[in-house]
RNA sequence: GGUCCCAUCGUCUAGUGGUUAGGACGUCGGCCUCUCACGCCGGUAACGCGGGUUCGACCCCCGCUGGGAUCACCA
């Protein structure tokens, strides 16, 4: 069987955004899952629109979801000779003429045609007129004016586009340069690609590229639409519907795995299955189980998604992943066990990393800085006792061991006759400054026999101080 | 407006000509418990409407309604 070769073709006018990251996400699935290859592009014929800027926010994004490509990137603006080549092609085979009407005669035309109703379509004044190269002139292609073109889709099916509702569009603009749906067709033939997955928004544009494919004499590539991702109002995907760039979710602490997860799942699907590691995707995805409908995304979803991949990562793995948001606290740590424990308190109750690493902070600071509240109500003259007798059995112990601890606590409560967690409260303020940790056992051990001690003595020292007021 | 696409819980979805229409997120209740989480158990909630076809349609066909896409010398 033919190899599959598919391409992501962004154009650089802004960030990768969900939808761009999803497509370029099926397209890379596909290729990884057949055995292919996978293709980038950049689509930067609009010389005006196009930045560098962007073209590096779109590398930055495709790292960063883990998306590699075998070849590329590939620039459509160094590729022009290419273009004019296949341009005359069209020219010599008589598929492409030269029009010489104006912008504003044609934008009058459109405002007719729409008033009545129909098309606004080229009327085909130059067609025939075998008009030479000059100066205003565009290039058309000559398209067929009756029959069909059917799309055979893998994902929505056979579509049928009668010829008459297609005009001759433009293929070169009066300056020479080519336009969008002329570059795509030759781009992916040059470049072999038999397999494009797009978004469902292109779809009106597949029948011109089909005309430009015969014209040319190429055979079809496959094509698949992906159904939109629309925003919860079911409109287009925008800013206000939350974060749209790839990259703003990696700073809000999501795991890549957990965001390519959602995405393919929203859309596509595997039975009941909704977790899925990466290598699992590659192994499952098919072309066969993606949906014909619109999905709507859904933050919260990708929040509880991203919760579960925290989860699922081993605590050496997830490290890498963690550390720029524990250095952007100015927490300073070495890989290893200690960090590593620091993470398996906390996976469970992390829905992102930045939770994690806000979380994670007693763990790295030298004091504690309290909640005003929490001390209010648990630093207080009863506290006084079982943390004075907590640390005389803290400090008599050699090895901060799990059962070691829990004995300590033991005799704290024969003692005293509290319950475990009236001493545990005033404990955990103590050492974290909260009321909400992980177990009281476990971060004891973590912190470590120094820190522990001394937490407990300040804390005791506000309890005294607060009596010498009162 | 023309053309094209789509239609199962609020959301993502599974599903078959005969099912108690399943799962996940959310939400509600409970259990677990040193706090917060995790986890576990349970509840809530859907086949858009109208015609056909059929012994029988959520499923097949048609229409309607609703939603989306697209109509550039942008991509």
């Amino acid at each position: 069987m033919e190899k599959i070769i598919t391409r992501f073709p962004p154009s650089p006018t802004g960030y990768l955004h969900i939808g761009g990251a999803r497509t370029a996400l099926f397209n890379w699935l596909y290729a990884r899952h057949m055995k292919g290859k996978f293709i980038l592009r950049i689509e930067d014929t609009d010389t005006v629109r196009s930045t560098r800027e962007s073209v590096d926010a779109i590398f930055e994004a495709l790292e960063w979801l883990e998306i590699d490509w075998d070849e590329g990137p590939f620039f459509q603006s160094r590729r022009f000779d290419i273009y004019t080549e296949y341009i005359q092609k069209l020219l010599d085979s008589g598929f492409a003429y030269y029009c010489t009407c104006s912008p504003e005669k044609l934008e009058e035309m459109r405002k007719k045609a729409m008033e009545v109703g129909g098309k606004p379509k080229y009327d085909g004044t130059c067609r025939e007129k075998g008009l030479g190269r000059t100066d205003n002139a565009v290039i058309r292609f000559k398209a067929p004016v009756s029959g069909t073109t059917v799309l055979e889709d893998v994902i929505k099916g056979n579509i049928v586009f009668q010829n008459e509702e297609l005009d001759d569009f433009i293929i070169a603009r009066s300056d020479g340069s080519p336009t969008y749906n002329f570059v795509v067709v030759v781009d992916d033939i040059t470049m072999g690609i038999n397999t494009v997955l797009r978004g469902d928004d292109h779809v009106m544009n597949t029948p011109k590229q089909i005309l430009l494919y015969k014209a040319l004499n190429s055979p079809l590539p496959t094509f698949g639409h992906l159904p939109m991702v629309l925003g919860s109002d079911r409109t287009r995907l925008s800013k206000r519907h939350g974060a749209m760039s790839v990259t703003a979710y990696r700073d809000m602490g999501y795991l890549p795995d957990a965001f390519i997860n959602y995405l393919v799942r929203l859309g596509w699907s595997y039975g009941d299955q909704e977790f899925f590691s990466r290598d699992e995707l590659v192994e499952k995805f098919s072309l066969e189980n993606i949906g014909r409908s619109a999905g709507i995304f859904n933050p919260e979803k990708l929040l509880a998604l991203n919760a579960d991949h925290i989860k699922e990562t081993p605590p050496d793995e997830l490290i890498k992943y963690l550390s720029p948001f524990l250095k952007e606290k100015g927490y300073s740590f070495q890989e290893g066990p200690f960090i590593e424990s620091v993470i398996r308190t906390l996976n469970a109750r992390s829905k992102t990393l930045k939770d994690m690493a806000d979380d994670a902070g007693f763990y790295f600071t030298d004091t504690v800085s309290y909640d005003e509240k929490a001390a209010k109500k648990l630093f207080k003259p009863s506290s006084f006792e079982p943390l004075r007798l907590l640390l005389d059995q803290l400090e008599a112990l050699d090895e901060f061991k799990e059962a070691d601890l829990e004995n300590a606590f033991k005799a704290v409560m024969e003692k005293t006759g509290l319950k475990l967690g009236k001493i545990a409260q005033p404990v955990r303020l103590a050492l974290t400054g909260k009321t909400a940790s992980p177990g009281i056992f476990e971060i004891i051990e973590i912190i470590g026999k120094d820190r522990v001690l001394s937490r407990i003595k300040d804390a005791i020292g506000i309890i005294k101080d607060k009596e010498a007021c009162s």
